[in-house]
DNA sequence: AGTGTATCCTGCAGGC
DNA sequence: TGCCTGCAGGATACAC
């Protein structure tokens, strides 16, 4: 579900309320989120204070005293959900998983239909030593045109895979990079190596614009995203070709196209993201 | 190195 | 109404 603009929606609504708040209580109530054990887990973060409130790529990042940093990947259905009075205040869970009650009688959940999302506490050198195993920031000064154009030379993967490769950009999953493909008119097939500075340096572009966009509509809501405060975002009105199939590209008007690799949909339009020789 | 497949888990939409 | 199938924003492990 959540990716990078998600993620920072997120981030952005916890920021003014965090920081600065007593962690009282700690709750596991579905302890397979937790990496770890959840009596470590909560040990860790009992009686500390939040610091912070971060991203990297698509996982929050809430720093807290003592140099720990609690690390939340969303998964696909995961929310982190703020509600300023007691539990049972809205935004109410739906699956609750974490319960976090702070000073000033907040509670934070960490909510999972599915539970494909994980927590984690991390200390200063292992979240140094993950967040190494991540690409750049695609909105950071390190990813540039240039620097994507040799990442993409390197590799004999389609373009898409490469995109969702958290290890290459950090951030990006299938929305975001079948819109910038989309809008670079670029197929989601072809092969990485094969994109030349010139086309490169236009799914750099697009990539930041898709993902700029989605930020100042607070995200996409497909069904399960809601923001810190419980809210959809509004995003996916946006959206040019993910989930069109069957309807007429925005450019030329010819029927998008779905199409399954590695599992996962992607969606084109056959005649502006012509198909790969071979 | 890269791909297909399976796995974790739940909920919902659509067909019958 | 109920049953069945397919599908879903992610990440990872496996065999080939």
């Amino acid at each position: 579900m959540p990716e990078l603009p998600e993620a920072e929606t997120i981030a952005r609504g916890l920021r003014p309320h965090l920081p600065g708040r007593r962690i009282l209580e700690v709750e596991v109530l579905r302890p397979d989120v937790i990496v770890g054990s959840a009596p470590a887990f909560v040990a860790s973060l009992s009686g500390r204070s939040v610091e912070g409130v971060g991203r990297r790529g698509k996982n929050l990042v809430l720093e807290v005293t003592g140099g720990g940093r609690l690390v939340v990947n969303l998964g696909m259905t995961g929310r982190l959900l703020f509600a300023s009075g007691p539990p049972s205040t809205k935004p109410d869970p739906t699956h609750p998983g974490v319960r976090i009650r702070t000073s000033g009688g907040g509670t934070l959940w960490y909510d999972d239909a599915r539970r494909f999302g994980r927590l984690q506490v991390m200390d200063t050198p292992s979240y140094r030593g993950w967040s190494r195993t991540l690409g750049p920031e695609p909105l950071g000064r390190r990813f540039t045109a240039e620097a994507l154009h040799a990442g993409l030379a390197a590799s004999r993967s389609p373009l898409r895979s490469w995109l969702l490769d958290q290890r290459k950009v950090a951030g990006v999953g299938n929305i975001y990079a079948v819109e910038a493909l989309f809008l670079a008119g670029l197929h989601p097939r072809r092969q990485a190596r094969s994109v030349d500075r010139t086309d490169a340096s236009r799914l750099h572009r697009e990539v930041r614009r898709v993902l700029r966009q989605a930020i100042r509509y607070r995200g996409t809501t497909l069904r399960d995203y809601r923001d810190a405060s419980g809210s959809s975002g509004e995003n996916a009105p946006r959206l040019a070709a993910y989930g069109r199939e069957g309807l007429p590209c925005n450019r030329c008007g010819t029927p998008i196209e779905r199409i399954v690799f590695s599992n996962r949909s992607a969606f084109l339009c056959p005649r502006c993201q012509p198909e790969p020789a071979g």
